[in-house]
DNA sequence: TCGGAAGTGTTGACGTGACAACGAGCGCGG
DNA sequence: CCGCGCTCGTTGTCACGTCAACACTTCCGA
């Protein structure tokens, strides 16, 4: 197997510096909120189902997290008040409390602003339908 | 703030879908060599530089990393020998060992070959230009 | 009805990464 | 010479993520 070539290299040097730019998005959520990456994730989902309630199973499907993962992350977002879990027939079940809706209602301009700073706004509009055609296309 | 439209939330879900899938770059290399994203990182650096010796201030410079970040994690490699550490005045000097050198040699290749699999021959040579130009312009 | 397979969730161990606190050496102005 | 600040590196603590092992249902066919 040959080496990467200059090009092939600097390609990859410039997608790895782009995911540094943009794991900013996350350090700002978490510094103004204390939400952390995976806590906003999981929050957002629930908000986005009908009620703010989910089986641990389906959430796993949508996050494509493994199934202990998730189970260590609710654990913790638990203790701290953002979720609420119940034993239902064959499985479990997990709610947004009143804290987790009202953190993600916090979060959710703060993620909104940085998107736009760091991803949307370095971008003219033609430019980000290419950039989204592109990436879809590494999918 | 108002919350993201619908072009922007989709650019935002193209980038982490393109995220997630090159994730599988290290992912491969871990697999195939037992070294995690951060070792083949250090082991690179090294090999890059002349006579595979650096200080770990320079180490810490050229890779953004922490301190601390760096101090646990050479103190891990060490422990595998991958890497050798000596007080020097002033400072520390990280030198690649024997074991280093080999597995960065059997890495490259696995890492070459990941990167090309899953984003250069992705697009064609024009398509990666452009996507390089696009993220260039993000950080 | 029994028994195993499939699906669901938990746990423990371990590597990883951020942050804060600490300590050693170095240099420079008083 | 003292003391102050700076760089350098280490350590402890905690959150995160993976893997393997385990436990509990449910369900389905012999």
């Amino acid at each position: 197997m040959q080496p990467l070539t200059a090009e092939e290299q600097s390609l990859w040097d410039a997608w790895r510096a782009a995911s540094d730019a943009l794991s900013q998005v996350s350090t700002e959520v978490t510094a103004a909120t204390g939400l952390s990456e995976p806590d906003f994730e999981v929050l957002t989902r629930l908000q986005e189902s009908a009620g703010g309630v989910l089986r641990q199973s389906e959430l796993c499907a949508i996050t494509g997290w493994h199934r202990s993962r998730l189970s260590h992350h609710l654990r913790r977002m638990a203790e701290r008040g953002l979720v609420s879990r119940a034993e239902v027939p064959g499985g479990a079940e997990v709610r947004l409390t009143t804290m987790g809706r009202a953190a993600t209602a916090r979060a959710r301009p703060v993620h909104a602003d940085a998107v736009r700073r760091h991803l949307v706004q370095a971008l003219p509009a033609r430019d980000r339908r290419r950039l989204e055609e592109l990436l879809r296309r590494l999918v």
